[in-house]
DNA sequence: TTGTCCCATTCACATCCGTCAATGGGAGAG
DNA sequence: CTCTCCCATTGACGGATGTGAATGGGACAA
């Protein structure tokens, strides 16, 4: 692993992404999409997608979503991996806390995919 | 059941949808554009869209989808049922043949849930 | 009617996914 | 160093989901 003190996050995730609309898609693409959107699958995710969209500085502590959500501290911390592995948020650590904070050109590329082409 | 000839499809989902990026979503909302999201999630189901978009006649028989996609035929179906429930298609039965479309509206509203508010 | 074709449904199976208790690991305070 | 706090990971459980064989049902032809 690298320093402990980079970001958390790694982003196995293509550049862009292909489109619904615009032309028949293979196996390969669909699978791909299907992942993306599967991150957007689950109320829980969408919650915290929105607080981190609503969050006047930007970045919400981990801490500050377990009450809120009424879920357990390892459920949210599930949750923002897997958001964090489809590219639609960042963590930073700073000191005890890690700060995550939205990807808003990460869910343009989602938007766009279910866009005319 | 009403009459055979009548639409496939019930619609059971919202006028329209709130968005994840205008102001935190409470559970309720989450769970419902959870579960249109999630008819997103998978490669087959994404693949009968974009087979959809692309058909020039604006529609496709349920037989056209089994061999491009490799899937069986009851696998087809339940595939459209799901997209049929989330309001992103349309079944329409003539003759021995059941015809389905895609509801660009729909998508549209899926769209601007992930819009910036 | 009988037969054939197309599609939906049922059922069973295997896999995936959300959840939390328990544990581990990193960072600061004392 | 030890202790405490915050977060990630592991492991296990129950429920949801994708898949196809078998079946059912509707529509047309003979």
């Amino acid at each position: 692993m690298a320093k402990a003190t980079a970001a958390i996050n790694a982003r196995p995730v293509d550049p862009c992404c292909p489109s619904v609309l615009s032309a028949p898609l293979d196996a390969a693409d669909a699978a791909e999409l299907a992942k993306a959107f599967a991150s957007l699958s689950d109320p829980v995710r969408l919650r915290v997608l929105s607080m981190l969209a609503a969050a006047d500085a930007g970045e919400v502590c981990v801490c500050d979503f377990v009450d809120p959500l009424g879920k357990s501290q390892p459920t949210i911390s599930h949750h923002l991996k897997i958001l964090s592995q489809a590219g639609l948020v960042h963590g930073e650590r700073r000191g005890k806390w890690v700060w995550y904070s939205l990807n808003r050109d990460r869910l343009a590329e989602l938007r766009g995919a279910i866009e005319a082409g």
